[in-house]
DNA sequence: CAGTGGTCTAGACCACTCG
DNA sequence: GAGTGGTCTAGACCACTGA
């Protein structure tokens, strides 16, 4: 058994389960720092044996690793030891899209296009309070700081309201884009935000094995008549981003 | 076996592991109504009889919807179903505390002391730009809507700039106190919000058997001349709480 | 005190992957 | 192709809890 793993041990005296005592114990290791990134833990089965229990022990323990993003990898090449992502915290104060907050955090925002299209929706026909066969522009899209996927987002715009967007690829800014070539003023919007555990879609986009916490936002921008121009679902990878907000007395 | 429970079945010709076709099937069963708050699921012997599978198997699908909150109970009396709490929306534009935000929701806030005493805490001291031995009123609160604990709060508040706090009992609204006791005049603050896994003693106050996605606050409330005054770290429940803002264009 | 879920074992077969 | 984790089984003992 390498050295940094000798150490471990479990007790069948004491009152909890084997597998958090290693849980436990392997959690210190990688806190600690002495596993880093991409560190091997030794394969299960060896480690069940080196500590005198079964391997479905040791492996609930790897479990719950993975569980909580820390352990990843899989076949030939075994339990690999990741990252934490670092969180970014953009000072957000008035609307602004994601394009304009990577920018001030010095960051390069890139724009992964899955979906762009017109489609008519009953459920954003009421949202918009729109005719039912009202047409929207539908993008989703990856949005990434520095190559880091950081949010998953949908977002439907009013091609009445907007029918420049009906041209839009989908690529970078939509407020500019509004702001610009639709020449509307934007007035404002609601916003909601809830803390959520991923979908499988949005944790196979962040490279998630298992749903992590998320904040999920909700925006409803507006443009100064009062008339709903944007929608947005924006779903962001709770290990990275911190939202902040001003609030005045 | 009873009839609710009768067309669940598995199939080892399909590709997805059997405990997760049976977790699927139980999912359905929750989210269709067919099973109802307080209703039993089998005992997992028996459903593993009867379906032709390990007890293992089936236990690993009760987990997961233990592990989603949606089954509790123990020993005895089995595993029972549990109802999602309903979210409350609490509209937030300026600068207003717990029991405000519920009274415009037309709930009872209730409020839970576990801690109020004074201390001195190097972090504190920093964080305020205090000397480290600077004194500090230290509340730790479980505030609840309606009886249902919705946040765990720690809160500091600075004993040389409101004096008078130190004669809290740390019940009803502390921004009430600061303004008609201390009379200080509240100049803004500085919040963020992060989505998070509720920590055990978090998991404890909300009653969850695992840790769940949760708002954390961080909020720096500072008099209008700019000195802090206030600082507080609250926690809110995911499934119980949605944050509602309004953004200026 | 009987039945429940929590934990653990020893062993097996599989799909995948990397050397 | 050898080694890895993913899944599954059959069986066992335990602590707890509610009837």
């Amino acid at each position: 058994m390498p050295e940094t793993f000798a150490a471990l041990q479990v007790d069948t005296e004491i009152s909890q389960p084997l597998w958090r005592q290693l849980y436990m114990q392997l959690d210190d290791l990688l806190t600690s720092g002495a596993l880093r990134e991409g560190a091997s833990l030794p394969p299960e089965r060896d480690l069940a044996e080196y500590l005198g229990v079964s391997r479905s022990t040791v492996k609930r323990s790897y479990d719950q690793l993975r569980h909580d993003q820390r352990l990843g990898g899989r076949g030939r090449g075994g339990s690999v030891v990741r990252k934490p992502p670092e969180r970014v915290q953009p000072t957000l104060g008035p609307l602004r899209g994601f394009t304009e907050e990577m920018r001030e955090l010095g960051k390069t925002a890139t724009t992964n296009v899955l979906q762009c299209e017109i489609v008519s929706d009953r459920r954003m026909a009421s949202i918009f309070q729109r005719p039912s066969n009202a047409q929207f522009l539908h993008v989703v899209r990856i949005r990434e700081g520095d190559g880091v996927p950081m949010t998953r987002e949908l977002a439907w715009y009013d091609l009445s309201l907007a029918p420049e967007m009906a041209f839009w690829n989908g690529s970078g800014s939509a407020y500019e884009r509004l702001r610009d070539l639709c020449r509307l003023e934007l007035g404002g919007a609601e916003q909601s935000v809830e803390a959520v555990l991923s979908s499988p879609l949005e944790s196979d986009a962040f490279g998630f094995d298992e749903p992590q916490p998320c904040l999920l936002f909700k925006r409803m921008t507006r443009i100064r008549s009062g008339a709903l121009v944007e929608y947005v679902e924006g779903t962001f990878r709770g290990d990275a981003y911190v939202y902040r907000i001003e609030l005045e007395p």
